[in-house]
DNA sequence: TTGAAAGCGATACCAC
DNA sequence: GTGGTATCGCTTTCAA
């Protein structure tokens, strides 16, 4: 009378097979499967080694919807990135927050911005670490300040998705990146396309000694000698990402040198250098290649005194460094050891509806809110 | 004995209020709740009113991973493409296949592939209606053959997300494409950067009655004048995505008009063109520009006998729409009525980075070995 | 070192 | 119409 045993309704949904299953093959119990498959204490060697076999033979993959309904937390990842250029960061945010979104409550992000100029990354990586989280998307600004770091979390087995700048050998799982050189290369192509003089070129960078500038560098001038036959003068500035140097130098490039044909500015400190330009009645008449989108630069690429620009798709390597690392947290996936995303040429026709949409600087809070509709910087 | 006590460690984590609490506040059963949320039958008026202003005043969300972990099934999505252009939508469906695999089992994909020179597209959707899926992701090809269908899908709530073609007015959820005349545009830009003359310009589109061409065509017809000083003549070639017919219209074009100043060919039927300005060695001489990337193209991009490619993104617009549909079924958001993309010049530097990321057609099988149900109706 | 069992939230039955 | 409850796969805790 107490047990009313019903007909249990046989489920014909085949699912995949769960640590019961494991269990049920090798005679124990699922408490010990799970202990063997979590590297969790107190179990025999032998009896975890007969699990993970049995779980491999099985293709038991965990399933997460139970884990999460019990657990009642999802993954925990670190985004670390930097203050710094706020435009572009902010666009790499909002596109990890974007991707994790996607997975609800299943995954919950934790923001840790730092100052480029200090060691912030090595702080926010130690305070990640110290949550426990399950994984890392890391901006490095000063790669060497990170490294320790990232090889201490990959001892710990926690994933280090590395976006911008790499810190190759420390472990770190995947190098999320637009291609530098072929950023370079692109602007060369695209000048030598101009059917115009290049004997003179100057190239703006922030230093020889980060990769992601020198390749830059590197690309350009691979590039523009095989389109134009005459010899080409290259005027390398190094302004380190300042705008006082950027806005000095260029004054000093300006007035001293003549006869400049064409100018790139590799990093995101443009500004100073247009302004020297325009207050020299250059722009327009010296064609002008930039890198990134901001708003000050709008003006600028709407009225044509900047042919171009490179966009470094800085949404798409949010998201695509939080799909990298959610895929390999979740399936075991090891993404490539490297994605690098091809630089994208925007110039007035595809620049609004580009910032139409990826546009995280435009608007305050991106992610938790959703803004009903769009807003339109003036320019 | 029998009964253990056992002090229930109260979980600190907050979660969100499930049916439980609903049922709680309102001194009803579970079962009650369910049979309001989900509009079942057998259920008071009255009743089904309280528990959804409780629910709303909870502020209630489904448990996903509860629902999946009960029913063992997760949304199912039906995706209807072309077989047609078969590098293109090749890589949409990867698209819409790498989304997917983020949910893991918890989303899937049933395929219809369907010829565009039937009713396929009407045949498909039906099925897929049929299957009761979830939500339906469609490139219609005819849309007028697929209006109805579409209509009908929505009706029935099934939500329906087109890609490239639009069917607006049928209550289809979003539109997903690459913005049609800023790729006229940018092409009209760049071949306005060339400092060439640019008074006679051949124009390649299927049809004036596709939007997509006539949007092409406008743009770049738009954009040509701003940059160019001189009266340009338009030699617009309707070739109705037809091989042999942009052969022989091409052919005759360039015998019967000298003197042409550039090319652009706005859809991927560019091969017969090229082919055809190779013959007479106008390649490299005359500037072409092309849509879409195919393995047969990628010798006249590396040569540099086409000058650029305009790339619609095939891979994103597939993932974009995957995306827009989940996030609605999932959480109701509806996204904006329209997405589109902005196109991305391709040439030689960015090619190789480019197809090392997106690259469908130049691999095997994709998605199909993940799933199993995959339909093909015969076209 | 292992077994047993209590739930997590939603579904889908059954019994009233 | 409504209440009750077994169940999904996993984690976690207590008991042995």
């Amino acid at each position: 009378m107490q047990s009313s045993k019903r007909a249990t309704t046989p489920q014909r949904i085949e699912r995949s097979p769960g640590i019961k299953k494991i269990a049920e093959k090798l005679g124990i119990s699922i408490g010990t499967v799970d202990r063997a498959l979590h590297d969790r204490p107190g179990i025999h060697p032998d009896t975890k080694k007969r699990v993970m076999a049995a779980a491999a033979e099985l293709g038991y993959r965990p399933n997460l919807a139970a884990r999460f309904l019990k657990s009642g937390k999802g993954l925990t990842i670190a985004v670390c990135l930097p203050r710094a250029i706020a435009h572009f960061f902010d666009d790499v945010r909002m596109g990890v927050h974007r991707a994790a979104e996607a997975h609800g409550a299943m995954v919950e992000l934790i923001d840790y911005s730092f100052s480029r100029f200090e060691e912030g990354e090595a702080a926010a990586v130690e305070e990640a670490l110290k949550k426990r989280v399950n994984g890392i998307i890391l901006v490095p600004g000063r790669p060497s300040h990170a490294r320790p770091l990232i090889g201490k979390a990959s001892r710990c087995n926690i994933p280090v998705v590395c976006i911008g700048s790499d810190a190759d050998g420390t472990g770190r799982l995947v190098h999320v990146a637009t291609d530098s050189f072929s950023s370079g290369a692109l602007v060369g192509e695209f000048l030598g396309c101009l059917n115009r003089p290049l004997r003179r070129l100057a190239v703006f960078i922030g230093s020889r000694g980060t990769s992601d500038h020198s390749e830059k560098l590197r690309g350009i001038q691979d590039s523009v000698p095989r389109h134009i036959r005459l010899k080409t003068t290259w005027e390398v500035i190094e302004a380190h990402d300042n705008a006082r140097e950027a806005q000095h130098l260029s004054e000093k490039l300006l007035d001293t040198s003549r006869g400049l044909h064409a100018v790139y500015v590799a990093t995101a400190n443009s500004l100073p250098v247009l302004q020297a330009m325009d207050r020299r009645s250059l722009l327009g008449r010296i064609p002008v290649i930039t890198t990134d989108i901001y708003p000050e630069l709008l003006p600028y690429l709407r009225s044509g005194k900047v042919l171009a620009t490179v966009y470094q798709h800085p949404v798409s390597q949010g998201r695509i460094a939080f799909d990298a690392l959610h895929r390999f947290l979740v399936t075991g996936v090891r993404p490539a050891e490297r994605i690098l995303l091809p630089p994208l040429l925007v110039m007035r026709s595809n620049l609004d509806i580009l910032l139409e949409r990826s546009r995280g600087w435009s608007r305050r809070s991106q992610g938790a809110q959703r803004s009903p509709e769009s807003v339109c910087l003036k320019g």
